[in-house]
DNA sequence: GTCTATACAGAGATAGAC
DNA sequence: GTCTATCTCTGTATAGAC
């Protein structure tokens, strides 16, 4: 119960959830605002541009999701079922929100629609993002591939960058559709593929 | 040689690349208007509101994607070509432009992150575009299946949707990492797990 | 059809008081 | 730290002349 309440965090939390569900370019100052609680001048006294705000976003996202795989590499050892709670993160994301699903995407999947419109900034800091989580997957692909228990062909990196491509582009369909539960259909079909049995 | 050049079209060429490079949100009748070559307030006597201009970009981008569908209907009856003719689309979108790519995603991926701040009738166009598509993809699946060429699990629709997810992620993928032969390198990987013979 | 001119709202941002 | 006040720029949209 003890969360962090600072301002800081209000601002951060309540931005990353207008950008997941409405795009960066979409959301203000004045959004921020009615939503903390203070005035649109006092932001900037926190983040003095827009731009500020993006990177910070983009940074604390990679901790937050590097440290939510550190969290299942402790869960287990198994390649297949560490494929399946990185699966289950994006699952969350989507759900969370109010009763019926908004529909929150990965914060890199919306922000990367508007890349070209981005500050350099924070396109480098999704850049990252993408190059982290391929380079896990692949680890753990090549983990399962050498255990037998994971079937692909070619290298690691490859498949990793096809499945990470499938659960981003889930989640868009997902929220096309209006339905959630689209996600966890086409994941645990992605899954599967790989030799998967049929688990959860 | 003799493409239609007539201002409407001018405007919806326009509209749609910057759509596709950078989002809805962060296009204006003014960029358009320094592109075309006419004042702000023409532009509002072919498309009074923007939402118009969205409206049309889908429904136009729909309908010429449908007949993409069926000339490659035409071109060959073997589903696997059929997919990988579909995938070569996609890739088509990321090369075009100037010599290098400035990276064109698929219309709807880039609206589909908007999605909740776009006026409803261009979120029901996406929609069926979407619908669309996986319906044509189920179907070609199913056909590959029948004949004994392709290999999966599951309902075809599922099948197809984790096949079109892949390939829109893909697409944000190769776009985030400055090279659109990386889409080529996962659509191809996609198209293998079906259990495609190396092809192209 | 295309123009000039203008209205109006919203955006990001700054200055300076408290 | 947060406020009020203000600024400038941009975005969408309309009116009316040509």
């Amino acid at each position: 119960m003890s969360a962090k309440t600072d301002t800081t965090t209000l601002i951060l939390d309540n931005a990353q959830r207008m950008v997941q569900t409405r795009g960066y370019h979409a959301f203000s100052y004045a959004d921020i605002s009615a939503e903390v609680g203070i005035r649109k001048a006092s932001i900037h006294y926190y983040f003095p541009h827009k731009s500020d705000l993006g990177r910070e976003l983009v940074a604390r996202y990679r901790e937050s999701v590097r440290s939510q795989r550190r969290w299942i590499c402790l869960q287990t050892s198994v390649p297949e079922e560490r494929l399946q709670l990185f699966a289950e993160l994006y699952r969350d994301m989507l759900r969370s929100g109010h009763p019926e699903a908004q529909g929150r995407i990965c914060l890199c999947a919306s922000l990367a629609t508007d890349l070209m419109g981005l500050p350099p900034a924070v396109r480098e800091e999704i850049q990252s993002y993408y190059i982290e989580s391929e380079a896990w997957l692949a680890e753990v692909l090549e983990a399962g591939r050498s255990s037998g228990l994971l079937r692909f062909d070619g290298p690691a990196p490859v498949q990793a960058r096809a499945l990470f491509a499938g659960f981003q582009g889930a989640m868009l369909l997902a929220r096309a559709h209006g339905d959630a539960e689209q996600y966890c259909m086409v994941a645990h079909r992605l899954l599967a593929q790989l030799g998967l049995p049929i688990a959860e």
